[in-house]
DNA sequence: TAGATTGTTAATCGATTAACAATC
DNA sequence: TAGATTGTTAATCGATTAACAATC
């Protein structure tokens, strides 16, 4: 399990990944007019217990009030600001097939504050396509656009293959995360955060439960 | 944690996404020639403990030779056969927006045996298009359509509001497994298993990470 | 005040790792 | 045989849960 260390000791990937629940549901609430919400209401929506909240909030203070529970907008706002939403990404694109075409236009990364400034593929027929208002580049001119306009992340979309050769250019272009999605173990220096998202072990484990 | 009871015990879903992953490293090997394969090894190429590849092979029975290691084909079958990939899953595509076409274009699970048989949408605009050689059907045609030709695995890639709705018509259309990729929680009913995969969560545990 | 619910500590549960006898 | 490596047990580590005093 990575861990980061913090002011109030290690948050695991746990916590933080169920911060991303609550965050979700809590935009659902706002938008559906609740002002507050108890922990253990919280937990029903999220499939977890009442303490596991309170646990992993407490990580980072003290958000609710004894005997009422949590404000709704509140908290939202208190956990957008732990996970770093309230300021923007800037992300580069590897690899334009149909996974990059999907994370590009997936709606909701963007107004997460997730934006695309390069999408860059090796297949030059793809070479000056148009997304949105983005051209497809070049990727062996990746480094070079790379330095000309920097991003925070890259997001490897490529065939297994190419995948820790983009990876290590990216690195070179001074991103400090990447976001694998290419079915393959790539790895990273220290310093830089890698986060994997990996469909085929999704559908081998559904698999594996239903063929018991 | 999920679990499941087995011969063996009780096998949680971090040891069947490790064997996921074994699988996918032990393919690699095959095509590359090599023959045998220690613990040791493997685990460096998944970034984890030899102990922890050794534990997880235990809880299915001894696949090894002390002293040798493992033969690199038949570790790879045993794996196959664990995580039941040696048969063929049908699935029905609910939503046929970028991701829906992502996950139906993507090469490697027809070839795992994962065979989508049907693609619906509620837009009629869609209805009728061909994918592959799939033509996109009424979504409220899907309940009749699923009768006349079931499937065993529901793939959710419609937006987040429609996502329960369409999992309960799936379920009541008797699946036995659904894997959600629209980006809210979704129940389902005993006897019917649940994979989720949120890329916002990805997103956001990252800027979390680089927040620090 | 009485009821509700938080924040936190201590107990429990389960996953990972270390260690080593078995054995190729 | 000696060296290597498995399979498994016991120890450790860390995540989850239960419990409850604090307090709105």
């Amino acid at each position: 399990m990575t861990v980061i260390e913090g002011d109030s000791g290690k948050i695991s990937e746990f916590t933080v990944r169920r911060l991303s629940g609550y965050y979700r549901i809590l935009a659902d609430l706002e938008r559906n007019g609740v002002h507050t919400i108890s922990s253990s209401k919280l937990a029903d929506m999220g499939n977890i217990t009442s303490a596991q909240v309170r646990k992993d909030l407490s990580y980072f203070g003290t958000f609710g009030t004894r005997g009422l529970g949590y404000g709704v907008s509140d908290l939202k706002k208190a956990i957008q600001n732990i996970l770093g939403l309230t300021r923007d990404w800037s992300m580069a694109l590897f690899g334009a097939g149909y996974l990059g075409h999907a994370l590009f236009f997936h709606r909701g990364f963007r107004e997460d504050g997730f934006v695309f400034r390069h999408i860059f593929d090796s297949d030059l027929e793809k070479v000056g396509t148009v997304w949105g208002e983005l051209a497809i580049e070049q990727e062996k001119n990746a480094a070079e656009a790379l330095r000309a306009s920097p991003v925070d992340i890259g997001v490897i979309a490529t065939p297994a293959a190419a995948a820790q050769e983009i990876v290590d250019l990216a690195v070179a272009s001074d991103v400090r995360g990447i976001l694998n999605f290419a079915p393959t173990e790539v790895s990273v220096p220290d310093g830089v955060w890698l986060r994997v998202v990996n469909l085929a072990v999704a559908f081998e484990s559904l698999s594996f439960y239903l063929s018991q």
